[in-house]
DNA sequence: GAACTATATGAGCGAAAGGTAATATAGTGC
DNA sequence: GCACTATATTACCTTTCGCTCATATAGTTC
């Protein structure tokens, strides 16, 4: 979406089927939950074992494990089995550029109401 | 998240509070309806009201009211009254890189897919 | 103020999704 | 083969959430 041919400061937009909309929101949705997001971070400074994410996550056990087979399915997360252990690791780029955008922004909203609240009091 | 201070190739992630976790999964999760995405499209090149919008997602007046709503709510849409029309329009500038950096790693990602199948077939 | 238009809201329904406990599967070492 | 460990899967419960119908609110026009 958004997808775009940038002239100027004009963005023409292309009409999206509905297939590729729904992808869309099915990637969105699964940024969507605390828990795979605590998942994600934990895997930010590399792959790691099943084990190590349930307690990274404090999570459960199976929790953690359907969370991270549904972003491994979705080409989010890739999964190296060794021995005994599986292993995730980030296989899209992308997060680390969607999380930071999305925390960046964030944290100028927060900094726009903190003023605006002090100006108001 | 991933929020970070990139030092040559690796990033240092620093911890993220339980709060701070859930108002970016609220954000992702915003983005994870398909009709949401189809407002935002529409909405992408330019302000329009609500009777246009619900005109350009094909869905009902209730509906798109809720969903403009709870966007402009989290800081994603601005909301103007005029008369008797309500114009929304794109408050975060950060959704239009949001959803070209997702587009671009799903069209990555079927580009790989489409390959292998080809391969394997 | 009455009729009309545009938007928002309340109540209720049904589907989707997260969480957990228990169990199954796969691999290791003895 | 048996005990053990790591991960996945099944069944179930509960909550969340999107959707719709009906109605309320706000603003305009006459």
């Amino acid at each position: 979406m958004a997808t775009s041919c940038k002239t100027g400061s004009r963005v023409a937009v292309r009409p999206l089927s509905e297939e590729a909309l729904e992808m869309i929101a099915r990637r969105f949705a699964l940024l969507g939950e605390p828990m795979r997001l605590r998942l994600l971070h934990a895997l930010f400074d590399g792959e790691k074992s099943v084990t190590a994410l349930v307690e990274a996550s404090g999570g459960t056990q199976a929790n953690v494990s359907r969370h991270l087979q549904a972003m491994a399915e979705a080409g989010l997360l890739g999964r190296r089995k060794q021995g005994l252990q599986v292993f995730y690791s980030i296989a899209d780029p992308t997060l680390f550029q969607l999380c930071e955008l999305v925390c960046g922004s964030l944290e100028e909203k927060l900094a726009r109401d903190a003023k605006a609240f002090a100006r108001a009091g």
